[in-house]
DNA sequence: TAGTGGTCTAGACCACATA
DNA sequence: ATGTGGTCTAGACCACTAC
């Protein structure tokens, strides 16, 4: 008698221990959903951070009232969608854009020959971050309405000393309140684990539409490429928790010395 | 006791049963990979065709000597890598390309607006195939040796009367003998789906390396715009089981009418 | 009604990391 | 030595599908 769609207190129980599953309420939730449900709700709310260990899997079954093999199922998927990692002797902890190992998770740019980009840019070069309002393309890429506050940024990133991606983003002012050109320039690592580690916003997944186009003058420029040189054009938006965007991203990339690289299966 | 690196026969259990995992040999193999090698090897040799259902868990368990449990979690990984399939109630199936509902599934070309392709392009010309024989690059790419015999087609999808994809593929000879211009042109429905049918060849996985690129004359000619149009330039290799390179495709995708979809996570 | 996969539990033992 | 996740088993019951 699993329960279908209540909201529950943390140490109160899904339902009555030791009666399984089932009932044949037309909107059926397993217990292990439930309790992926309530884990992921702590992390929304913050109470295990980026980097840090979550409790083990016997403390959760107690908390939760359900055996360790349900708690075990719900992180399995947690870990499967990259928002936990497991370390066998260790624990479970809470997934980050800060590990050294996984860092620049959602750049899928990679040099033609010799890895010589030894993970991540160069150099990265702010060209412009101002805070205008969001015309109704960018509200409702970010979920926000039009004229809602925003922080628009402009930036390239050079590898191997020669400027590869162009890229301009947009962040919801609220949020990302407080953000300046100079934080942006002054961080060294990923953005996506500043904005983690100043504003507690963890993105962790992402839409990409990706075209071929031609830069306009501006773009040209700032890439060392004249206007008729073909460039990857990528348009993501990234989602935190409970799929709400928090970042729209337009990147221009040339792939004459790099591609991207995509897996299908 | 799991034994780490055996080879087994069907009906000979992986080791005594009742007896767990462990021991402490350098290279440690879990029960379930090995059951799931067994049945990876039993996709290979074709004793379950694309389409049909694999025995129960029950069956399985019983003729590996295992418990249902171990047979379920070897199961899971490889519905997991979209080689099987299961259905509740009704069974766990091989996966295939002619399913109405994955049809495409390697396809990540959208339309702009307006699902209006339904489900695949609604025309399909071949517009080359021929035998030839592998230079160094393809036969590096296929894994053959230079000189090896290769097939090789150029073909051209249209969608809602616009010529959007133009794409050159190759062909081992050897698993592909017989192939000709008028089987593909003949055959409705995705390509890797005759190539099951009739050749016994089943692509699981593929890498892409994508670039923005202009169309020489031809190219250009096939998909009506001029030479300075930049395109999507999509470089395939698809593997079968055992990461066996089966196909190398180059792909030139129109991209002011459709997009490629990417999702990150 | 029977058979399939799906969920849940409980307990045992192993592998790995840390102290 | 202890605690963590990882594997394996056995048995119960549920949900879905087909007959």
């Amino acid at each position: 008698m699993a329960i279908p769609a209540f909201s529950l207190a943390d140490t109160e129980p899904p339902l009555p221990p030791g009666a399984p599953s089932g009932s044949a309420t037309p909107a059926f939730s397993p217990l292990y959903q439930q309790i992926k449900g309530l884990i992921l709700r702590s992390l929304q709310q913050g109470e295990w951070k980026p980097g840090e260990v979550i409790p083990s899997e016997f403390d959760l079954a107690a908390r939760f009232r359900v055996s360790q093999g349900t708690v075990r199922k719900a992180i399995d998927e947690l870990a499967a969608e990259n928002l936990l990692i497991r370390r066998q002797g260790r624990g479970t902890f809470v997934a980050t854009h800060a590990e050294q190992h996984v860092q620049y998770r959602f750049l899928r740019l990679e040099p033609d020959s010799g890895t010589t980009d030894s993970e991540g840019p160069a150099q990265r070069d702010i060209i412009d971050c101002r805070r205008l309002r969001a015309s109704a393309e960018i509200a409702r890429a970010l979920a926000l309405r039009t004229g809602d506050p925003v922080l628009q940024a402009r930036r390239v990133l050079t590898f191997a000393g020669v400027p590869t991606i162009c890229e301009d983003l947009w962040l919801p002012g609220g949020p990302f309140k407080g953000l300046t050109a100079e934080r942006l320039a002054d961080y060294h690592g990923p953005m996506y684990a500043l904005f983690e580690a100043e504003f507690g916003v963890r993105m962790v997944r992402a839409d990409e539409k990706i075209r071929a186009v031609l830069p306009d003058a501006a773009q040209a420029g700032l890439l060392g490429v004249t206007q008729a040189t073909p460039l990857l054009s990528v348009e993501r938006i990234a989602y935190t928790y409970n799929d709400a965007p928090m970042e729209l991203r337009r990147g221009l990339y040339r792939t004459d010395t790099h591609y991207y690289r995509n897996h299908l299966s």
